[in-house]
DNA sequence: CAGTTCTATGTAATCGATTACATCAGCCTG
DNA sequence: CAGGCTGATGTAATCGATTACATAGAACTG
């Protein structure tokens, strides 16, 4: 701590109490005009700093609000980040971000330091033992686990999986690959569920392959794509960044988008719409999802209401650019 | 706040002192087995969660380390602040995010709230007279301002566009566009600096058009570019996502990339690699910038000891791929 | 068994800012 | 001019957890 200065420093160096040089600070009107700038001087001569964890003590007010996501380095993320930062913003509460990833004793520590007053939960594996332990209040965000029992928000994926296979139907598509994201995420899940559903509600021809959300994931399985004596005509991606992967790779071994594969993705990051082809795909409001999600909670904070149980369901909305094409007859 | 239940409640409960409440959670070793129990199911009974500002404020510790970006949504900052997190964690400092553009007031509000010890700043447009004031530890990341006279660590931004005039140059390219970045930005202008010496150190013939950073800026570029009556050979954007923008635009006017022009992008993000065609583009390591940063603000802090006035310049390294090829003769 | 050491626990000071309440000077009013 | 009012400032309690120091009892030693 090099902060040495105290308020009773600046107090003495400026010739008047504690509680003067507090009224100079944080309200400027109450404080006599001459005293008010021996103060400011005082101020700027001893280099004070406020102590934060003193002022937030004795305020008794919420503080921060921490979001812990999977993985910080996901461009997913930021923009709903930057979506809470802007609401926690505006109710005074600082934001903090953690990678849920860090390992659960890592984890514990974070969450039991105090330092955040509610929590952003971006991540649907972690131990649900430990989750439910947690004091604070807990906003499921996009992804989720039922064992936490928490309240929360996200988009309908089994849904958004039934829009982009009624998309590929209608384009006359009959045999269609699923490339599924990591097998233990709930949002894998969701989406294979939702294209299962789909597909033999139609009676179409459905192949799912175990694939990833990554660009490797989906570079990987253009060549499992590519190998099969059938080729599906049209493919299902778990993310974007699959689909891109899926789509680059095939580009490489020679096959074109659409003409030769009809692609969708998921997510609908700012990239999509530039890539190449056009990346038709399912879209998360991001921005929304996070202001929503955030409002909730520092709601909830602000007037020490409970965050009560309820789980909102965003519908879905498919954004058809060119990587989908009829299938031609 | 619905925290009621302080450390006096718990020792209510358990039958003992607030001191043995303490012991018993932070340093367990030292309280009876039996003592120990009882207190465990008081905190358990209570809902007892501690107060982070009490405990702040009493273990007299650095608490937050403050990172300021200008756009949390952009994607060349995620993986930056997932080092910077991982070097933070390990210190036991929390790390708290805000948007640099959410106008000064707000931000020298947040600044000025105590809540964090030390900043990073990845922005060099705030109003220099700002941030001299601020009496905390910053440290600047990539981007800078000598007006705010502070320590920092950037690559060498010139030194890297003349890397990259060296390669296109080498490849046989003598008549070469820049994409400049926004024209307030201070990486647009070392890069424009540096490329300016090494076409002009070389006699080649140069152009330079004011872009962008975005995806947008490229595409523009692209129609400028095509309707010049002598078309540069290749072109040196000022971020992997202009140049993305602007390959796409390419190609949807017909040529191809590096067919009918080669470029090289600025910054290596995750996604240049699998681009169509894999982007040629000047690496900048992002983990390991954030990492040293984070690093040695991380260790003034713990220290107390001052930052020092030092500024690191990392060298460039071009990461050649598929964008760029040798000028048919 | 008196004296010493050790273990477990309690008492109370402490961190630094805020603010209710007290005080005081100056001014106004009837 | 006494009494009341206003505005500026000071005094001291307060927020909740930690921990130096004190204490009491148990265990051990010669």
């Amino acid at each position: 701590m090099s902060n040495r200065v105290r308020i009773a420093d600046v107090a003495a160096a400026a010739g008047v109490s504690t509680a003067t040089v507090s009224r100079a600070l944080s309200s400027p009107g109450v404080v006599g005009a001459e005293t008010r700038e021996r103060v400011m001087a005082a101020v700027l001569a001893t280099g004070y700093r406020i102590n934060g964890a003193a002022r937030d003590l004795r305020m008794q007010q919420p503080r921060a609000i921490l979001v812990l996501a999977p993985n910080l380095a996901n461009t997913f993320f930021s923009r709903i980040i930057a979506a809470i930062q802007d609401v926690a913003r505006q109710a005074g509460l600082a934001v903090q971000i953690s990678d849920s990833r860090a390992g659960t004793e890592v984890l514990e520590a974070i969450v039991q330091s105090g330092r955040a007053d509610g929590i952003l939960l971006l991540d649907g594996a972690l131990p649900p033992d430990m989750v439910r332990n947690w004091t604070l209040p807990v906003m499921q965000l996009c992804e989720w686990n039922d064992g936490y029992a928490l309240p929360g928000l996200r988009i309908d994926n089994s849904a958004a999986a039934r829009v982009a296979v009624d998309h590929l139907a209608d384009l006359g598509h009959g045999h269609i690959l699923h490339v599924a994201g990591p097998p233990e995420n709930v949002l894998s899940h969701m989406r294979q569920a939702g294209f299962d559903a789909a597909m033999s509600a139609r009676q179409l021809s459905a192949v799912v392959h175990d694939g990833g959300f990554t660009i490797a994931a989906g570079a990987a399985a253009a060549h499992v794509w590519a190998d099969m004596a059938e080729r599906p005509t049209a493919v299902f991606t778990a993310s974007d960044e699959c689909a891109f992967g899926f789509i680059s790779e095939c580009y490489r071994l020679g096959f074109r988008v659409p003409r030769d594969v009809s692609v969708i993705g998921f997510d609908d990051v700012d990239f999509a719409g530039h890539f190449i082809p056009p990346l038709t795909t399912i879209h998360q409001p991001r921005a929304r999802l996070g202001r929503k999600a955030a409002e909730r909670l520092v709601g909830a904070l602000l007037n020490g209401a409970p965050l009560g149980t309820g789980y909102e369901l965003i519908p879905p909305h498919l954004v058809v650019r060119e990587s989908t094409a009829a299938l031609p007859r």
